[in-house]
DNA sequence: GCCGTATATTACCCATGGGTAAGAAACAGT
DNA sequence: ACTGTTTCTTACCCATGGGTAATATACGGC
């Protein structure tokens, strides 16, 4: 607002160091954003940080302004998605439901988080391209988000909502079929984004949801799971 | 038939050639076996021509009598992975039977597929790490896959085994779980193979297959998609 | 024994691309 | 205008690793 020239510009002395912040941090993800576009383009070997920052319309030593290396570019690339999916888990972790509703909603944020290129980031990079410090972080990631599809499954088998399965191959059948989005989907196809992940949110529970249209809770409870452990 | 003078060794003087034509397939075999593993354990672009070549005690150089490169190495490795499932699609397509066995049969075998080394050469690698024309081939390959797919599942709708769903998005789904596999499973798992691959192919299709306990197709038809086309 | 071929080794080339050093521009505060 | 800081550029370094040339060795055929 306002522009006084020479003088009294802000309200606030502070105003430029953190306005300059805040500039900082734009580039910051601007940088982030085409990285992540040109590593889902071309791949990660394939691209390089000219190539980044020429379409940045900067050269490459600026680019290590903001970064200390180009692993550094791809980790953080991949925690902006994870970050994401993250957040959906806390955030369904605190609402509460049935094991099966909570199965269903972070089915539907997942699913839509994957059609993203952050999302994508997700499963289209390759571990091993990590330092080990940052792979670590990935791999506690990873199980974490393992954990939360498996918890709400057997949360489901607790509360009736889900049928008896096995909860671990069944978290494993959902989470390969939601990553496998980042691999088939894009933006221009003629799949909205909202809508796979609303089908997925239902089919890929149709098998686990409990039957309960049928009397009440079908043949009595039949034998709970099916040979023994393994 | 006959022995030669002086050595008498086999039945057939071509013997040697062909022995030798077999000493080299094998070693080309044996080269693309290590390469697979250490790709997978280090990555395409963490195993250098040095790490295979050592783990085979040869050389670097030693590697080019039996490839012309390692983009070639790392598109042999996915060959063979895919060969496989291309002949379980052959098969089934010439054996016959309903969509939803079909689809079942196709499930099983890609599942079990999956849990070998070619197998997630498939998914693991990177196609930008391949020449502009291998991975033409690649992609027209997978599309074959996702065709084989798609086609059971209408042959299942259209013979009743199949209840009606979203083709495309079932085919992306079930793909997704199987190709998953690469990625999670390893040998020394609890889970054997062939558990995950019955499981799969039974719970897999369980939302797919048409109830026919409920009477003779529960509800009426109901409305055959949803939605328009979009 | 001699030769041709296949196979492997040693020694080398060199493009690539991540990363750095030194200094110029831009800019805020005084 | 002067100064310190941040940002960016030009110019460069250099390890890495795919790939090649020249050469040695094993081996089958005659």
């Amino acid at each position: 607002m306002d522009g006084s020239p020479s003088s009294a510009t802000t309200q606030s002395p502070w105003m430029p160091f953190e306005s300059r912040r805040r500039a900082r941090d734009e580039k910051r993800e601007a940088v982030l954003r085409t990285a992540v576009q040109l590593f889902l383009e071309q791949g990660y070997h394939g691209t390089t940080l000219n190539d980044v920052a020429e379409r940045l319309n900067i050269t490459k030593p600026a680019l290590y302004n903001y970064f200390r290396s180009k692993e550094e570019i791809l980790y953080e690339c991949w925690a902006i998605g994870h970050e994401r999916v993250d957040d959906c888990i806390d955030e369904i972790d605190s609402e509460g439901g049935t094991g099966l509703a909570k199965l269903r909603k972070l089915i539907a944020r997942y699913a839509e988080v994957m059609t993203t290129d952050s999302g994508k980031s997700m499963v289209r990079f390759d571990v091993h391209d990590l330092s080990e410090h940052n792979r670590k972080i990935v791999r506690a990631a990873k199980q974490k988000i393992d954990r939360a599809f498996r918890r709400y499954i057997r949360d489901g088998i607790e509360d009736g909502s889900i049928g008896p399965c096995d909860v671990k191959l069944s978290a494993f059948a959902i989470a390969g079929s939601l990553n496998w989005i980042g691999h088939w989907y894009q933006p221009g196809g003629p799949l909205p984004a909202e809508e796979i992940a609303g089908e997925f949110a239902i089919r890929l529970t149709e098998g686990l949801a409990a039957r309960q249209s049928r009397k009440k809770a079908g043949k009595p409870p039949a034998r709970v799971k099916r040979g023994g452990k393994r």
